[in-house]
DNA sequence: GCCAGACGACTGGTCAGACCAGTTGATCTT
DNA sequence: AAGATCAACTGGTCTGACCAGTCGTCTGGC
């Protein structure tokens, strides 16, 4: 370890200088924070290569080890990407989405008080939703989402793993006509969420006539984005939501919901 | 490497099974997951430790760089926490929004647009927190409000930092009387995200008025909350915060932010 | 001339063993 | 009993090795 300029305090000015107590800043967190620096600066743009292991552990005059942990950091956030025997190094990937739904899905695994939560977050995000993209979509998206509420109504009787992927789909649609792509990310991690968390409690004995009334529903917000009515969107929206899921949430947690419907 | 069982295909069955192209799981992973499953699973609770590596390394039949390589990945997950010399073993943390707000904030920082979708985000979060804790909340909580707005003033001319702290506390008391646990640490990593997006461009020239234009603000929506007026208060919320945030956005960004309003 | 296959020089993934500096708690000293 | 000492840990790092892949090249046969 040749190269610890760290506890560098060489502050020459005497005096009431007053001192940080300097923690200990691991190498592999420093080799990680310059590659990350290169990756967020633009240096070192997706597509990029890094050098390979043996040569970094030169640049950086550091041990191999090092050099590993600080890349398993990068990839566990999605900045980068190695696959063993490429000669070109590992591959930059730039910033992507998947690390943020990946730790919001963590947050809903862990911090769940109870459906009730689950499903009144995705009534706020879905709603704010819709009242974006009521006065922000485009021509191209009402014809994507009519087409996809009619995939949904073709499918009703008999085949629910599609109709929850045009469902899933429309909702994908809404929100990125929303316009905010942090919108857009977040109410899908929070559908996925619920889709998870409630897809064993879906007993196919009125399956038939709950998607029915979910393709009614769709219709109606469908008819109210076409209006540009982004407050009628997102109180169809909620109610919706609130339609579905409240048969499935505990008696004494439903009032949470109610309270979301405005 | 001698617990592979990961391409087990012992389907004893003959005839036309399809099989699964294998793709390779590095050892690495699978200790990260088991760790991780044991943690969002909650037989490991925040603040229970974890074997010492050596003692893992024993459990999971694997080198210690490996067994080094998943805690590092669970540690930039923001799962765990380990310090040198700690005989007790690595610290389980739990779940926390750090991480989110880490991906935020790399989203933001690569992603052009990103701050008026940030502070649009923020706005919707904070909007519908209001509303929710506008007839959730309890006498104690609009006790604490009351001081954290004190605090607020308190510091106004000369201490931004911890003006910009008690301004957080008021958000995040806000958030968990909103009775969304989600909702709340959502709102809370996109508050640090801003905060950290625009501290490089905060001035202090003007700041003094800034902070006093805050506060003033920080009233009404306490006042409105008092009155259990959630509408109002998610409308005042979200003025506040354009008014903050729009000189900070590029004109042509400013719109989103406007159509966030209502 | 061209294409298939062997070869070798890489790559990342993993392991083993070692050393260091820091923490801790028991033991010894005063 | 309070303080210094020490040994047994801990995590952090380095080194060197091996393996199984990948790929460019080289060589053989067609």
């Amino acid at each position: 370890m040749s190269a610890d300029s760290a506890g560098d305090v060489t502050g020459g000015t005497a005096g009431h200088v007053s001192f940080q107590p300097v923690r200990p800043v691991r190498a592999y967190q420093r080799v990680a924070e310059q590659i990350e620096e290169r990756i967020l600066g633009g240096d070192l743009p997706p597509g990029a290569r890094l050098p390979a292991e043996r040569e970094l552990v030169r640049q950086f005059a550091v041990g191999r080890s090092t050099v590993r942990e600080a890349l398993r950091v990068l990839q566990s956030s999605g900045l980068i990407r190695s696959r063993p025997g490429d000669p070109l190094g590992a591959e930059v990937l730039g910033v992507s989405p998947d690390n943020l739904s990946e730790a919001l899905t963590r947050l809903t695994r862990s911090h769940l008080s109870g459906l009730a939560e689950l499903v009144q977050f995705r009534m706020l995000l879905d709603a704010e939703s819709y009242r974006l993209a009521a006065r922000l979509h485009t021509g191209d998206d009402l014809i994507r989402l009519e087409a996809l509420a009619d995939r949904m109504e073709a499918c009703v009787p008999a085949d629910p793993h599609a109709f929850s992927e045009a469902d899933a789909g429309f909702h994908r649609v809404v929100a990125e006509a929303s316009g905010n792509a942090l919108l857009a990310l977040c109410a899908r991690a929070v559908h996925a969420a619920v889709v998870e968390a409630i897809e064993s409690k879906l007993v196919g004995d009125d399956a038939a006539d709950w998607m029915r009334r979910s393709v009614a529903h769709h219709r109606h917000i469908l008819a109210a984005l076409r209006g540009a009515d982004g407050r009628s969107a997102a109180a169809l929206g909620r109610e919706a939501l609130y339609d579905y899921y409240a048969p499935l949430v505990p008696e004494q947690d439903r009032i949470r919901l109610k309270a979301a419907l405005d």
